[in-house]
DNA sequence: CAGCGCGCATGACATTTGTCACGGTCGATT
DNA sequence: AATCGACCGTGACAAATGTCATGCGCGCTG
């Protein structure tokens, strides 16, 4: 019998997905986690064999969770299923050392059977992703980072500036350093692009 | 028994959601489709009592295969099935008499009970969502709509206004009004805010 | 039918955003 | 110690975006 532990904030699939697990004879879920947080307690509480869990939560992402689980309970295995086919989270959920990663396109027969070649000691990888992994590498320095995450939700050089303390020019330079290395024509597509790439 | 035909794009969630709802003995899922296309067809295939479906999909949208129901089988019901806590989708699909309007949000066991009270001739809208239905009413002039999509998609002025077959200041004007009605602070936001409520 | 409100369209002007050339610091290399 | 390369920080300038006043046409209403 594997112990299954999910974890999803979109409680209709998490659900849904409990029950078709739960239909199969060799699987048994032994908990429900609606975000980060309670997936960590309920993982200790239940020690289950592996964790299935979604990247973007609330409280703690699946990202984080997976590290965690390396450090705390490394004899589990971590299971990522996301719908972002994001290269740079393929890549932190690989250093993180996780088991699986698959897409939420992927058909629901096959998850029982990735679940099963898990906890056999295979890895499981949708195929889609398993070639963009490391094809492209991050170029922003931390300030562009850090100007772009706030150009994201829409604040003005001004505010920006104010927020890390640079003049006005200086936000301007990163923005502009960011837009050229991503090949974008303006912050917005910048911003979208590093994100897309899980680079934020 | 009640015959459902679902219509969701996301695989994982599409054969879930049909595990879960065939455990149920007076229900049965009779077709799955995973855009609006293949919908129509297999609802004119099985003539279901109710199409489960999402709203953004590929080939059709969930509003425009409910306004399709309505208009081809109208005995049939359709219960919409969403992520998005967006008003104006919500008064689209009343508008197009749809029976039920649920969050994907909800908790699993509460959908066959929905789609049972469905079946009786109830109306089921997700509390959450039943007072905000007609509380704002867009703004918008066509022109401003058509501009502020284009907006979205990073056009700038002069672009939008080739497309148009505008002078790059009437671009410019329309934008401004929309992010005037908008109370937003420049077009990215403005689009958010459109895009969000529905309106576009 | 005169007047009013509304949407459409435009260009002049103001503000914000993007580009570029330039200096400074710090750690690694020669 | 001198040189190099990277990242950080800035302001002058150019380009794109946003605001405003204005004019036109159309349908509605007093």
């Amino acid at each position: 019998m594997i112990r299954l532990l999910l974890a999803e904030d979109q409680a209709l699939l998490l659900g849904a997905l409990a029950a078709l697990l739960d239909l199969e004879p060799d699987l048994e879920v032994v908990g429900r986690a609606r975000d980060g947080e309670e997936a960590r307690a309920l993982f200790l509480e239940h020690a289950p064999d592996l964790l299935i869990t979604d990247i973007e939560m609330p409280g703690a992402t699946g990202l984080e969770l997976a590290e965690w689980v390396r450090a705390n309970q490394p004899q589990a295995g971590v299971l990522v299923l996301t719908t972002f086919a994001r290269p740079g989270y393929l890549r932190r959920a690989l250093e993180a050392g996780v088991r699986g990663y698959l897409l939420k396109e992927t058909p629901a027969e096959r998850l029982a059977d990735a679940i099963r070649r898990i906890h056999r000691g295979e890895r499981v990888i949708d195929p889609a992703l398993a070639l963009t992994a490391f094809d492209s590498k991050d170029p922003l320095t931390d300030r562009e980072r850090q100007v772009l995450r706030l150009a994201g939700e829409n604040l003005s050089n001004a505010e920006i500036g104010k927020r890390l303390h640079l003049a006005e020019g200086t936000v301007r330079n990163y923005l502009s350093e960011a837009i050229g290395k991503l090949n974008a024509d303006n912050r917005i597509e910048a911003f979208r692009i590093a994100r897309d790439q899980g680079w934020l």
